[in-house]
DNA sequence: TAATTCTAATGGTATATCCATTTGTCCTAT
DNA sequence: ATAGGACAAATGGATATACCATTAGAATTA
């Protein structure tokens, strides 16, 4: 007597490697994997899911740039949980900006409101320790030459900032907003901004005197300097006409050419 | 005469499917890749980058998971630019909160910090066209008997505060802490909440009447009442001891045994 | 005892082969 | 002539196998 099924089961052509994903995760999730442990080698793993290498290793591969495991070669090697990744978030909405998803405008904007509502708390939260870390920045930032290297240190001075908040999620959410804003800076040319030196002080100056308010026009100042910069250019969209890709194209082309594809 | 050089170029031990997965991001930076924009085959790519098919497929792969790229089989099949995937945020951050590099307590507090900036701004620039949504959707929240349906449907309500900020940042910022929210409510038993029907009409009605104060003093009791009720259980951090990987362990296992690893 | 070499384990890559799915085409029956 | 179905080709999904590069520890030797 088989039971006649009312709503049939949505057919799953789920993928190896995506089951070996979700298992993995699932024991991160109860706690029975913790960052520090070692998973078995690829090829026990094979052994234990009873699927070919490959599939593990796509497995590992998915877990491994989403940051939670890192994959070490030689004896002694193998997948071990990383304790994650937080640059994961900005190659995400790195990713959502190069394809369009999000606009320059409206990360410059969250940015502005983000680093609004954080100076906000960290004055309200902020010790003289994170006050001091703070200074040390600065003084690091005026003696520093390198472009580079300076906007290195004014990344920090963002994040030092947001620690000051005791919130991880606000240090992470500052950090890879900081990090997209300057490299979209470092294509679109980068100059020096010898003006902010003032901001920054006034910043400090501000928190440490627990002023929420002039905090937050300080770093509206500032940020708005900086994204100001950006967000006239056109910056993005300049298509170069030659070629980009296709590094060493096989001469003695075989049958199976590149036929028309978007790389051709 | 050789030019000795005064610092050497770091070894390069990347990858091969490291620099393909760069090139592509690369011709998307550039934009002489676009979303719809289809990729040769992976035998083809195999081809052009003179590397194995497993290799470009381990590329494909990641480029899939970060959602830029969405594979598709047979004919006419392969890899299609997609337009972005913003569940990877929500993957990002869900990945740092199980590695214990973020708390539930600072996503919470992230959460009523940015939803409060949000409907201060939504307040500002609303239109009667988000108000009306966001009503409807209120309605559907009423009238929805199912507990996992009306949490859809509650996800939805701030997403579409959210939108009348016109940012897509922010809208992908909350849409991704609701969902983390969720998630973990999920996993620690849903409670129907109908005291909360009356707080959502609250909300937009400062909306409408452009009350920024009242909006915000509604949305923090909507989410207090809401976190409350995850941040004092343990709700993690309970391993349970049984096994739960290892599917269908082979029996005859072979010489190859599975060696104490940290899945045994 | 210290330095060197050897060895085994492990991830990284390559090659070959087959399967499942999808799409288009061609053939056949109506 | 048209609709339906069978067939074929292309493509991602998966497997098996082999080999290489790297690493850490053991064994060996000076």
């Amino acid at each position: 007597m088989e039971t006649p099924e009312l709503s049939f089961q949505q057919v799953k052509p789920r993928r190896v490697f995506e089951e070996i994903c979700e298992q993995i995760r699932q024991r991160l999730a109860s706690g029975a994997l913790k960052p520090g442990d070692k998973l078995p080698a690829e090829r026990d793993l094979a052994l234990e899911f009873k699927v070919s290498r490959p599939a593990v290793r796509e497995a590992l591969r998915t877990l491994e740039i989403s940051g939670v495991v890192s994959l070490r070669k030689g004896v002694k090697g193998g997948a071990f949980i990383r304790d994650g990744n937080p640059a994961m978030l900005t190659q995400s909405l790195q990713d959502l900006m190069f394809l369009g998803r999000v606009s320059l405008r409206s990360l410059a904007e969250a940015r502005e409101l983000i680093n609004g509502m954080v100076i906000k708390l960290a004055c309200e939260r902020g010790t003289e320790a994170h006050f001091a870390a703070i200074e040390e920045n600065i003084k690091l930032i005026d003696k520093t030459e390198d472009l580079a290297a300076r906007a290195d240190a004014g990344v920090l001075f963002f994040k030092l900032i947001a620690r000051a908040t005791e919130n991880e999620v606000l240090v992470m959410l500052v950090d890879s907003l900081s990090d997209i804003i300057r490299y979209v800076i470092d294509k679109t040319g980068r100059v020096a901004r010898p003006e902010l030196v003032a901001v920054r002080k006034r910043i400090l100056k501000a928190m440490r005197a627990r002023d929420a308010k002039a905090a937050i026009l300080a770093m509206n100042g500032y940020l708005d300097v900086v994204h100001k910069g950006i967000l006239d250019q056109p910056l993005i969209e300049l298509p170069p006409p030659g070629k980009v890709m296709a590094p060493a194209r096989s001469k003695a082309a075989p049958k199976r050419a590149a036929k028309a594809g978007a790389l051709a």
